[in-house]
DNA sequence: TTGAAAGCGCTACCAG
DNA sequence: CTGGTAGCGCTTTCAA
């Protein structure tokens, strides 16, 4: 059987309010060293564990907390979810991980459930086809900070990269090896990470005077086959780009499915430049130059920042963290030398 | 303010136990039509959720169940997990995945902490440094399934590969191609899936008459720098192996890297198989021979048996689930050159 | 320093 | 068909 509090008082003979406050009580709490030894004794003699599930449900703190995001097998979410574990864990706090499939729905079925259950605080890297469920927590005072994507309209916690910066640069760096026409393959166009990152390019173009053409932006989805077709537009062109820069992780492996199915050759015939995060990116064939996030840096910020506002008596005031992203040069760039 | 029963019984001039009957009880239970849909009314009106917190204390039934792993960023256990994921939210059950890193005491703390939780069930990639846990599971009848390991010496639920297979496979796959000399660098040699492995891979140097020099088998780790280490070692051998067989995703990282800092190519000068789930595995430089799992089978498979023992209403009997593995030929083997 | 009582929100049982 | 009561295990307030 398992051992309560009232099976302890029994045997110390004291009441379940005074076993409570030896176990769980404050350090000022006033208990004679005499029942606190005996207590302690029996507690430990019986191997007590205290029910969690009944603390959580009377002090209304489960002492966990959940992460929202895309898809855990994503090798970027992945990495931020375990540097977020690892802290969690060490903090005494459960994890509960959601996977919303970038899906309106899942993410406010989530959000409702866990409200629902209570949970202390989130983490989230939003949908973003609406900010309702957003503003409802707010609302609602439930802590939480936005990972990777924010609302440039809502002050909230978040923890984001620096993706314009990082784009522009991605774009000089393509224009400096002589590049004029760049392709743009946009993952979903609506979230905040991909808009910062059109906007960066957008700006690159504009001031290296590339190729403007609106037709060297495509895609709007985040799997193989987005970044397949998004290509194939891409090379349908009257003028292809010399350059394509891909911004998502298994959005890569189409742009280099539709490449080499045009038996095109990387760098040879076309650059490729991706925001990727995969360990493994450095054996592929061939190793992809790339803008990397330190995902341990970002996850770890974010539950910092949501302990703080968990531990905090009043309302703590909303904070954004911008993480630099990393540049990698690798052997995917070269200058142009087909089309041009 | 949040909604409760009592909220609405007051409203509905009728007692909390009706409206909870009429909210949560059986399709059996006698309520009266116009009171049914009164309090209906007034439920949908007041936009109450019920407190699922209350609810599992009171039910000791949480709807959670937990998945304890070595690391949700590597790979393998990433989309076993979210396979997992996608089937207990299909079925209202919230997810908790743990990360072990592999440390038995990590386990036994996030064993301990979850079981005060009332999880209802778990599945579990056991770290396999000590049993004991699972057999306080056991004794405990606490509902669980094993996954990608198990013990063979405990009649438990478990859904595992076909290592001794594959492995086997794997190595005469490598002798018809004229390999005499094959290494085999073994991930932790503790655990179920290596021990089964390496059985395969003795079974068929015997078979097939290949060199069983007991140094052709090295390591005991999964990292990047156990392959590096191990892979040195059998680099360093007077007859170094013409082709060596690898147990783990990150770990043929590592083999990589030493093969290439040794100036060697694959698979010209050297042939490597490894056991690898990685999806970008294709565009590795070379694409690797692989043998992979059905992760999502795995992780389908698991989930439905534990559903089963969670909605059993007597215990039933343990189930052992094994499923096949995979081979993928790609060009990282070819005939022996030098050494030879 | 300790005991007694109340109550978190819910469900289940018994009585009418 | 409905109301009342009890209680899950814990913490907290008040009183003694």
């Amino acid at each position: 059987m398992v051992v309560t509090l009232k099976d302890i008082a029994i045997r110390a003979g004291v009441h379940v309010s005074t076993v409570s406050r030896v176990l769980r009580g404050k350090e000022t709490q006033q208990v004679s060293p005499q029942t606190r030894k005996l207590i302690l004794s029996i507690a430990e003699e019986l191997s007590y564990t205290p029910n969690l599930l009944a603390r959580a449900f009377r002090l209304k703190k489960t002492h966990t907390i959940a992460l929202l995001i895309p898809d855990i097998s994503n090798a970027f979410f992945a990495r931020i979810a375990r540097s977020i574990e690892i802290q969690s864990y060490n903090a005494g706090y459960t994890l509960v991980v959601c996977n919303t499939d970038e899906e309106q729905a899942k993410e406010n079925q989530y959000l409702n459930s866990l409200k629902s259950r209570s949970i202390d605080g989130f983490i989230i890297a939003p949908v973003q086809d609406s900010k309702q469920q957003i503003i409802d927590l707010i609302n609602n005072k439930i802590p939480f900070v936005l990972i990777d994507r924010r609302f440039d309209d809502l002050e909230t916690n978040a923890v984001i990269s620096d993706n314009e910066k990082a784009s522009f640069y991605a774009t000089e760096y393509l224009s400096r090896y002589q590049h004029k026409r760049i392709g743009f393959i946009c993952g979903r166009k609506r979230l905040y990470t991909i808009k910062k990152r059109l906007v960066g390019f957008q700006k690159a173009v504009k001031q290296f005077q590339l190729d403007d053409n609106p037709e060297m932006i495509v895609g709007d989805g985040f799997t193989i086959e987005d970044g397949f077709r998004a290509t194939q537009k891409l090379m349908a062109l009257e003028h292809p780009p010399t350059a394509i820069i891909s911004s998502g992780n298994v959005l890569t492996i189409g742009i280099m499915k539709a490449i080499h199915e045009r038996d095109l050759s990387i760098p040879r015939d076309i650059s490729l430049v991706g925001f990727t995060d995969s360990f493994c990116v450095p054996y592929w064939n061939p190793p992809l130059t790339t803008i990397s996030h330190p995902l341990h840096q970002m996850g770890h910020e974010a539950f910092e920042l949501l302990l703080k506002h968990l531990q905090a008596k009043e309302t703590l005031a909303p904070r954004q963290i911008t993480i630099k992203t990393k540049f990698h040069e690798r052997h995917s760039v070269d200058q142009p030398k087909i089309y041009n």
